[in-house]
This record gives C-alpha cells, sequence and structure tokens, in this order.
DNA sequence: ACTACAACACTTGTATGGTAGCCGACCAGC
DNA sequence: GCTGGTCGGCTACCATACAAGTGTTGTAGT
C-alpha cells in the first residue's frame, strides 16, 4: 500500500496536508490502532507518509490540544494513556452538553428530525443484524451529532466529538467484548420516542442513563487491560524504546 | 519596550516560544487589542516579536481551532469577526457546562470552597470601588473556574475558558458601557449563597440569569459596533489590505 | 561485580528557504 | 470611460537545516 497516495490524492478535495495527517493519527488513536503509550516520532511519521515533519508536527500539537497525545519536549510525543481523570472529565462535559441540547430538542424537534433519526435507529439496527460494529460506531456518532442539531446546537457537537474521543478509546474494546448492541439501540429508542411525546424530564433520563452505561462499561474494562491506562497518581515519565541493537550477526527479523 | 525581552525572559520558565506567542496573541484578540477582522501576517508578527515563523504560525493555527482567527490559504489569516453563531454557541456550552457543575457542586462543596468563593467576592468589590474593571476580568474568571471546581470539574474549565473567550471579546465593550459591575458581583453573591444553602435549583436559576445577563448584553452591544460583527449570511471574504501606492515624489522616506 | 562517566543516538523546538495560489494594481484595447 | 488581461507582491503551506536537550549505553576505573 502506497499511503502518500491517499494522502496526496485527498489534498485536491481542498483539505490541506495537515488536515489530513490529523484525521488520519486521530483516527488511528481512537481506533486503538495505535495504543495507548505507543511512541509518535515526527520523522518516522513523516518518513511513514511521505511528507515532511511540519505538518506532522502541527498534527501531534493539535493531537496535543485534544489530549490525545503527550508531547515531552527533547524526550519524545507518545499516545496519551487513558487516564481517569480524563475519562470522567469527558463524560461530565458530554452529558451536560448532550442533555442539555436534549432538553432544548424537546418542542423545538420538527417531525423531519424525528423522522431523520428513526431512519438512523433502523440503520443501527441493521449494523446489529449484520454484524458490523465499525458501522454503528459511524452511525452512533451521526445519531448523537443529530439530536443535537435538533436541539438546535449543531456548532457544539465539536467540543462533544473531543470529548467523546477519549472515552471511545476505551469503549472500542468494551463493545465486541459485551456484544450490546441491541441494548444500546434500544436505549437510543427510548430516547427519540421521549423526544417526540415531548416528554422532557424523561427524554432526559433516557439519553444521561444511555451515557452512563457507555461509561461504566469503561470502567469494566478498566481492570481487563490496564495497561493502557494511566497509574492514579504516578504521573507517567514514559520511557524512550530501548535502542535496538546494531548487531549485524543476530539481526536478522523479517 | 522591547516585547522580545519578555518572551525570551518567560522561556526560561519552562514554557516554550509556541505557548507564550499564543498566550500573548490569546489576550490581545480577546482584549480587543486587535480588532475583529484585522490582519495577521506570520512574517510582520515574527518580526515584531523577534522570533522565528514557525512558533508564530503554530499558534495561529491554535487560535484558529479556538475559532479566534480565520486562515485563508494563500491570502491570509485574520482576526476572526463575532459571529452569531459562535456566540450563541459559546454561550449554550458555557451554560450548560457551569451550570451542571454547579448542580454537582451543591451538597459537595466544603465550607472552605464556600469561604474561597466569599473571598472572591469581597475582592470583586475591592475592584469596583477601585474602579478596576481590568482587575474584575481576572476575579471573575478565577471565581467561574473555583465554582466549576467546587462542583469536582476543573478538568472542565478550559472548555469552558474557550467559550468564554467568544463572548469575553464583545464583552470587553459591554463592561465600561454598563457599568454594571455591582449588578454581576451581586448575581454571584447569590449563586454562592444558593449554593451554601444547599438550595439546587434557585442556584442553577442564579448562574442562568447571571449567564444569560452577559450574553444579552453582547446583543445590545452589537448595534453600537456593528463593523466587529460579521454579517448574519455574507460569509466574509476578506479583503487584502490595498497596497499603499510608490509615489517617489511624496514618498521620500530614510 | 559495581559505579561514575562520557559519547552517542534520538527527540522536539526553532529558524529559514522555496512553492503554489490568490488578489489588487496596472495597462492595452475597445 | 470602461473592460479584459497581465504582472507583481503578498500569503500560507510545506520542506529542510540547525540547535538544544534527554535517556541510553558502552566503557573505564574502582
Amino acid at each position: 500500500m502506497a499511503p502518500t497516495e491517499g494522502l496526496h490524492a485527498a489534498r485536491a478535495r481542498g483539505r490541506n496536508t495537515r488536515q489530513l495527517v490529523h484525521e488520519l493519527l486521530r483516527s488511528r488513536i481512537i481506533s486503538l490502532e495505535l495504543a495507548p503509550g505507543a511512541s509518535l516520532s515526527e520523522n518516522d511519521l513523516a518518513a511513514e507518509l511521505g511528507v515532511s515533519r511540519t505538518p506532522v508536527r502541527e498534527s501531534l500539537i493539535l493531537l496535543g490540544e485534544e489530549g490525545l497525545v503527550d508531547v515531552y519536549p527533547q524526550l519524545g510525543t507518545f499516545v496519551a494513556r487513558i487516564r481517569e481523570r480524563d475519562i470522567a472529565a469527558a463524560q461530565f462535559i458530554r452529558e451536560a452538553l448532550e442533555c442539555a441540547a436534549l432538553r432544548d430538542a424537546v418542542g423545538r424537534a420538527t417531525r423531519r428530525d424525528v423522522a431523520d433519526l428513526r431512519e438512523l435507529l433502523a440503520a443501527q439496527a441493521d449494523t446489529e443484524r449484520r454484524d458490523d460494529p465499525e458501522g454503528f460506531f459511524r452511525l452512533d456518532e451521526e445519531f448523537h451529532a443529530r439530536l443535537m442539531a435538533a436541539g438546535g446546537h449543531p456548532e457544539a457537537w465539536p467540543v462533544v466529538s473531543q470529548a467523546k474521543a477519549q472515552l471511545d478509546r476505551a469503549r472500542r474494546l468494551s463493545l465486541p467484548l459485551t456484544q450490546q448492541l441491541s441494548l444500546l439501540i434500544g436505549q437510543h429508542t427510548a430516547v427519540v420516542d421521549q423526544l417526540e411525546q415531548g416528554d422532557l424530564d424523561r427524554a432526559d433520563e433516557a439519553l444521561r442513563s444511555h451515557l452512563r452505561l457507555v461509561f461504566t462499561d469503561v470502567q469494566t474494562i478498566r481492570a481487563e487491560h490496564p495497561e493502557l491506562f494511566a497509574e492514579p497518581e504516578a504521573p507517567v515519565r514514559p520511557r524512550r524504546e530501548p535502542r535496538r541493537r546494531v548487531d549485524r550477526a543476530g539481526a536478522g527479523e523479517g
């Protein structure tokens, strides 16, 4: 595969290299293709992607602002380990914003909005039948985004999305484990039902318990994959990759 | 004045050039020292600050993510005009997060928390007596930050702060106009009072109306300073500075 | 065997050079 | 006078070179 082709091809569509690299790395981090703690060298990434250090570096700075990577000057850049604090903060932000938007959506959402949401629910049910969790993730994202748009606050979605990224990293582990797609879809449906009926408090409660379920899921994951999480009170001083000994004789790694 | 000295002196305190430039520009934009619509050239800024283009550029990218500047490739970077959408979104985000944090603070805040808040209120009253709106701004910032900390969500403050930045730009105009410092302080006090008494709904209401007042203030400003705002539906295609005609006769400088 | 030390490889941070693209100004032609 | 084309200067974007700092690691000394 030649990833540079994909990059340069997309550049024609009005997005610059920095944005492309940013999105690429972001998706790799959220999907855990890049595991927490992994080292991200500007040089290596630039070489791998066939671009210069500049856009890579700028992407890493942005990811650092999002809390997805930790940059230690003169030491290295690492995929951020999942921190209890960050998870809790993300959960708080998400819950506050999504529920507030939903409350605004009650009595404001049009029939068209509701119809669109129900269409998404049907599509989500499809992904369950096809056993396509990846597809569900995309539709889940869209569902929550549209819910906020129905409340008249589409601009706030990026903020939620950023918080969500922290949760999603751990969630990727939980979903295939629990296989709770039908449960999640049921909760989505409940939210839309209450929204349609105009019951403000019940809608809020439905969405809140849904978000909380995802949150508690993350907590259970922690016991199973402690290596992905940061120690509670041990500020991780990451280790540099031990240098591979350039030993001609036995270095035949293929 | 030699701003470069301040920069390089502060560099010793563990902050790199990018962060310093970022903070500097951010404060200048929020204080309206850099007016909406103003052009920000990487070259000019680098020359003015005595650093290279790299940290300046990286700062501008970050400011772009915050919505404080608009970057038009191959055209220029401009201080973002105040957009109705951005203001509304910022208000929504701020209200949702601060009120949610306050609700958590009720029944959780310690006596120490309340005492600290009251100390801030006293200091705010001082700034009113001394007619020091700049000082009030700082204390206001700290008050709201501590309120969120009292709710157990200090990590969410940066998100609020970023949203607040959009509002503050317009607020800078409104405050000296209205001279409502005492009113604002009174509202702050009401929030703390309800928090201390443990009345959840009244605390929420007190904070919400406080935040709304600030918001409506911004709206009144719009009529007086339309040039700082963007047209509702006209995506501003910013103009480049007209070139000064190089007229030999009258331009004998140097 | 163990420790102190010094060179090294590698990191991010900063500075600078070159490129594609856009806009305003200028000018020929109508 | 007005319009279309061209030119020049400016922009952000990307690439590259240099600087400053850190942990590892091999080594000499004890």
